[in-house]
DNA sequence: ATAGTCACG
DNA sequence: ACGTACGTGACTATA
C-alpha cells in the first residue's frame, strides 16, 4: 500500500442506498489493491439487519458492522489525502456521497469511466460493458442483485462483499489497463486526462453539490397564467378546427390538417408516422388556415410548462433548497458537457415569454448572479485553427468578423443589420457544414444567391475550407479528428464503405466521391464540426478547473453554478463582485493562447436574466 | 421503447 | 431525385 505510487491506486468503490447522491445514505466501502483474491476488502457500514425470518436459520451471529462515525473518522485521513492515489469509477458519484460524510475524497489518479470516455468517446463505459469488452466478463447487474423497490441496504453483508469486491476488483484491473491503452494512443490523451477531465470531476462535483437557488412561487405563478391562456387557446383551437382533437398528438394534428382540413401537404413532409407539423411546417401553413397560429402558440407555451415551469419546482431538494443538475463528464461524442435531472443547459431565452423563466434562476440570499459567456468562441477557433489571414487580422484588431464577412461578400463598404445578419448566419453555417438551400431558407435569399454567397465565402476565406475539408479526409484516412488539446472524436466508418479509405493519403481522397450517400454525407460534416465544437469544450474546462481552484485560493466569497457550453454562471457576495467579475473573466480569457484573442463577455443581475 | 417535437449552445 | 447544419435532454403520445 505504498503511497504516491501513482501507478499503482488503490481501487475504491462506495455502495449506497440510491443512485441520486443527495438521497443516498452510504452502505458499504470496497478496496482492491492488486490483482489476487486476497487483494480485496469491503467494510459493511450501514446494512440493514437481517429480516426476523431470517435471524432463525442464519449464523447466532450476524456479520459485525462499522458504525458509520467510526468509518468516517478512521478513514478521513487516507480518504482525504492526495498522496495515497486512488482510482474509482465515477468519482464524482463517490464524492458526492463523502461530500456529504464531511470527506473532501483526495488523490484520485484515475477515473476508468474518464479514462475510457477519452479512449473512445463513442464507446460504452459502464462497468459491465467494460468487463464484457475488455475480459469478456459479465458481472452480476445490479437489478439481479436488487429487488425492485429494495436498495443495496438489504443485500446481506456477504452477497454485497462479493458484489462490492468485483466492481472494485474490475475497477482495478481496468485502471492498468485503461492507463496503457491511453498512452498506446499518443502523447495527448493521458495529460488531457491527468490535467483536464481528472482535475474537472471535483469542480463538477463541487457544482453540483451546490446547486442553484430556485423561485418556487414565482413559478408558480407563471404556471398558473399558463394554464389559463393554454385553456383559452385550446377551446379556440377546436372551435376553429370544427372538431375535438388532442392538440399535443402530432398524429392527431396531421390528419386534421392534411386529412380533414385539407391543407397544402406540399408545406410538409413524411414521416414514418404520418404527415409532419413541427414548427417550421405549421410557420408555413399559418395563413392558410385559423387553427395553425393557435396550435403553434399552445406548443409553445405547452413546452415552456411541462418542461421548464412545472419541473423545476418538482426538483429542488428539500434539504437544500436549491435544484441540482447532473453534469455528465462522459456522453457526448465531442467532449461537451451534458446536464441532466434537470437540464440546465437548455433554460429557455430566445423568446420574449421564455426569457421570464430565467427570472426563476436566483443567487443565495444577498448575493449577485454573474453570466460570463465567450464571444464567438468557435468562430475564433475555426479562425485559429485554419490560420485564415483574413479572420486572423480582424480578430486581433478587434473588428467585427460578421459585419467584415458581409462587406467581402456583399463588395461594399456600408452594411445594414439585415446585411451583417446574413454574414452572421454564413460564419456560422459554415462551421456546420451548411449548403446552399439551408442557407437560402434561414435568410430569405434565392438558392442561386446563397450558392453564389457560399462560393465567394469559399474564395475570400480559402483556408477556412481547406480546414474543415482536411478533418473530412482525416476522419477517412485515420478513422479520427482531434481537438486543440488532442481528445479525439472516432470515426468507425464500415470497411466494406468509407472505411475502405484507411490508411490512404487524406489529399488523394475524393471528398465529392465519399460525401454521396446521406448518413455518409452526415457523418463528414460532424467531422469537420467535432474540432471546433470538441476544442471549445476543452477550453472552458480548463477555464473552470483554473476559475475554481483561483476562487479557492483568494477566499472570494464566490461559487460557480453552472457552465452552458460557452458560459459559465457564478454567485457572488456584493463584496467580492468586482474581483470576481474580473478574475472570471481574464480566467477565461487567457485559458489558453491562441492565435487570436479570446474575449468574454460578463454581466450581473438579481436573476439569470437580468445577469443576461 | 420509439417517434416526434422542441428547448439550449 | 432526394435531403443536407453540428451537439445535447425532456416531454407527450403511442405502441
Amino acid at each position: 500500500m505504498a503511497a504516491r505510487d501513482t501507478a499503482h491506486p488503490i481501487a475504491l468503490d462506495t455502495e449506497t442506498t440510491d443512485l441520486n447522491p443527495f438521497k443516498a445514505e452510504l452502505v458499504g466501502m470496497g478496496f482492491c489493491w492488486g490483482p489476487g483474491p486476497a487483494d480485496l476488502a469491503y467494510l459493511p457500514i450501514g446494512h440493514h439487519p437481517p429480516m426476523a425470518a431470517d435471524l432463525l436459520s442464519a449464523a447466532p451471529e450476524a456479520p459485525p458492522q462499522l458504525p458509520l462515525a467510526a468509518v468516517v473518522s478512521a478513514l478521513a485521513p487516507w480518504l482525504t489525502s492526495p498522496d495515497h492515489p486512488k482510482s474509482l469509477q465515477n468519482a464524482k458519484y463517490d464524492r458526492l456521497i463523502l461530500l456529504r460524510h464531511g470527506l473532501a475524497l483526495g488523490g484520485v489518479v484515475m477515473d476508468t469511466l474518464l479514462a475510457d470516455y477519452l479512449r473512445d468517446a463513442n464507446a460504452k463505459h459502464g462497468l459491465d460493458a467494460m468487463a464484457e469488452r475488455n475480459f469478456g466478463f459479465t458481472p452480476t447487474s445490479f437489478s439481479d442483485l436488487v429487488a425492485k423497490g429494495a436498495n443495496f441496504a438489504s443485500v446481506p453483508i456477504e452477497v454485497a462483499a462479493l458484489y462490492c469486491g468485483m466492481d472494485v476488483h474490475l475497477t482495478w484491473k481496468l485502471t492498468q489497463l485503461l492507463g496503457r491503452q491511453l498512452q498506446d494512443l499518443g502523447e495527448a490523451l493521458t495529460p488531457l486526462l491527468r490535467e483536464v477531465e481528472l482535475p474537472l470531476e471535483p469542480v463538477l462535483a463541487a457544482m453540483e453539490a451546490t446547486g442553484i437557488r430556485i423561485d418556487i412561487a414565482y413559478l408558480q405563478e407563471l404556471s398558473a397564467e399558463l394554464l389559463a391562456t393554454l385553456t383559452a387557446l385550446e377551446a379556440q383551437a377546436k372551435e376553429a378546427a370544427g372538431s375535438d382533437f388532442n392538440l399535443a398528438s402530432p398524429k392527431q394534428l396531421g390528419e386534421l390538417l392534411f386529412d380533414t382540413l385539407g391543407l397544402d401537404r406540399k408545406k410538409s413532409r413524411k414521416t414514418k408516422t404520418g404527415w409532419s407539423t413541427d414548427a417550421a411546417v405549421l410557420e408555413k401553413l399559418e395563413a392558410d388556415h385559423p387553427v395553425v397560429p393557435l396550435v403553434l402558440e399552445h406548443r409553445t407555451l405547452s413546452k415552456l410548462k411541462s418542461t421548464y415551469v412545472d419541473a423545476l419546482p418538482a426538483l429542488v431538494e428539500p434539504e437544500t433548497g436549491r435544484v441540482h443538475t447532473d453534469f455528465n463528464q462522459a456522453v457526448t461524442a465531442t467532449g461537451r458537457l451534458s446536464s441532466s435531472n434537470p437540464n440546465l443547459q437548455n433554460i429557455p431565452i430566445r423568446t420574449v415569454f421564455s426569457r421570464r423563466i430565467r427570472k426563476a434562476f436566483l443567487p443565495q440570499e444577498g448575493w449577485h448572479l454573474i453570466s460570463a459567456d465567450y464571444s464567438q468562441i468557435e468562430l475564433r477557433i475555426l479562425t485559429h485553427l485554419s490560420g485564415e489571414a483574413v479572420l486572423v487580422n480582424a480578430y486581433q484588431q478587434g473588428d467585427d468578423v460578421h459585419a467584415l464577412t458581409a462587406r467581402l461578400l456583399l463588395e461594399k463598404e456600408n452594411i445594414t443589420p439585415d446585411e451583417r445578419r446574413l454574414g452572421k448566419t454564413i460564419n456560422f453555417g459554415v462551421i456546420y457544414g451548411m449548403g446552399a438551400q439551408r442557407f437560402a431558407r434561414e435568410t430569405g435569399v434565392s438558392q442561386a444567391q446563397a450558392k453564389e454567397f457560399l462560393s465567394k465565402y469559399k474564395q475570400r476565406y480559402p483556408k477556412v475550407f481547406a480546414f474543415l475539408e482536411l478533418q473530412e479526409r482525416l476522419a477517412l484516412s485515420q478513422g479520427y479528428v482531434e481537438t486543440i488539446l488532442g481528445r479525439r472524436r472516432p470515426f468507425p466508418f464500415d470497411p466494406n464503405g468509407l472505411g475502405r479509405l484507411r490508411g490512404k493519403d487524406p489529399l488523394a481522397i475524393d471528398l465529392e466521391v465519399a460525401r454521396r450517400g446521406g448518413m455518409e454525407a452526415q457523418q463528414l460534416r460532424a467531422a469537420a464540426n467535432a474540432p471546433i465544437q470538441g476544442s471549445s469544450a476543452d477550453i472552458i474546462k480548463v477555464a473552470m478547473v483554473q476559475l475554481h481552484h483561483r476562487l479557492e485560493s483568494t477566499g472570494l466569497a464566490a461559487r460557480l453554478l453552472l457552465q452552458v457550453h460557452d458560459e459559465l454562471v457564478l454567485e457572488a457576495a456584493p463584496e467580492a463582485l468586482d474581483a470576481v467579475v474580473t478574475l472570471t473573466r481574464e480566467t477565461m480569457e487567457n485559458a489558453v493562447t491562441l492565435s487570436v484573442p479570446l474575449v468574454v463577455e460578463t454581466g450581473v443581475g438579481p436573476n439569470w436574466m437580468e445577469a443576461k
